[in-house]
DNA sequence: CTTGGAAAGTCAACAAGGCTGACATAAAAT
DNA sequence: ATTTTATGTCAGCCTTGTTGACTTTCCAAG
């Protein structure tokens, strides 16, 4: 606060009025409040199923890359093992997960997503999707553009590695 | 998945590309991986405190509107009394926050940072800003624009309402 | 004026889901 | 043969959400 902007143009004609403090915080409370709008829908879906995000979490990269293993997850969540552990536990006792044994490598445990908890995944994302599609519509192809370009700035190099793998193809 | 765009172009010169569900899930896991970083500068500063993202949550809104009621910050923050009382309480006993009886109304406690507490604030918005004015410098203003409307979009009205009321001179 | 209800805040107890640490097992790698 | 890796499990702690019960304060209707 207090602190304004030096009030006047640049250097080089390139305005960087964008970049005072208070646009900043703009930015932040965006974040802020458009995260809480991003995951209320799946929130409601998940309560009556018992599951938290974290579950919400698990099935959708599982259902992104079919066939991964405990370890990949690990680092795409960022959690510790027993915390993971505890949420597929549950998951493969509903039966919406199910955990193969390797084939190669028998240490790794495959994941997959059984019939029902393919069923779950599509409520869960098709309600995100439908959120993200009206915002996106709204917005217009642009902004979208705009969008992801400072999402993808904002993330740690290291967990941009796992969004790029996300790409159209997956394996 | 498996689900292709209808692989040709729209009805009017207008490309709809970027609302396929493919394109969806993009924008779904770049909102995932960003707020991590977005939150991950904080994190470890609240750790070095013993605190965590409720109290950055509390100082952050009681710093931009100080004087704020414990219910109004309820608004904003979407939980329970209960529960914001908690970490209030804290803040409150290592005199970060000051909790003044109401004049007009003796129900009413209104909150103000201390000196320490504007402290606490200061270090936690300037590693935020930092990751920001990065992320906004890298992407361009056209690419913060964009980036604005579209989690604009994907607010909730009733949040959307407090992100506004946040616009610069405050009361 | 009194009384009843609503509003703001506090206290207690519980649950989800993070965390660390210690340990077990099997398989792979050296 | 030994070490490392991948996974799972038990125990226990912490933060931060929840609900329920309670107090204090305010206000409005009788």
């Amino acid at each position: 606060m207090a602190e304004r902007p030096p009030a006047g143009m640049m250097g080089r004609g390139e305005s960087l009025l964008f970049l005072t403090d208070d646009q900043l915080r703009r930015g932040i409370e965006a974040m802020f409040f458009a995260y809480r709008g991003f995951t209320a829908d799946p929130d409601r879906i998940l309560e009556e199923y018992g599951y938290g995000r974290a579950h919400h979490r698990a099935v959708h990269f599982i259902n992104r890359s079919p066939g991964t293993t405990v370890n990949n997850l690990l680092s795409i969540l960022g959690v510790t093992k027993q915390s993971l552990n505890r949420v597929l536990r549950t998951l493969v006792e509903d039966g919406l997960v199910e955990s193969r044994v390797g084939t190669r490598d028998k240490r790794e445990r495959h994941l997959y997503l059984t019939e029902t908890g393919a069923e779950l995944e599509r409520k869960l994302s098709e309600a995100q999707r439908s959120r993200m599609r009206d915002a996106f519509r709204a917005a217009g192809p642009e902004a979208v553009a705009g969008f992801r370009t400072v999402l993808e700035q904002m993330m740690d190099p290291e967990l941009k590695r796992h969004y790029r793998d996300g790409v159209e193809g997956g394996r």
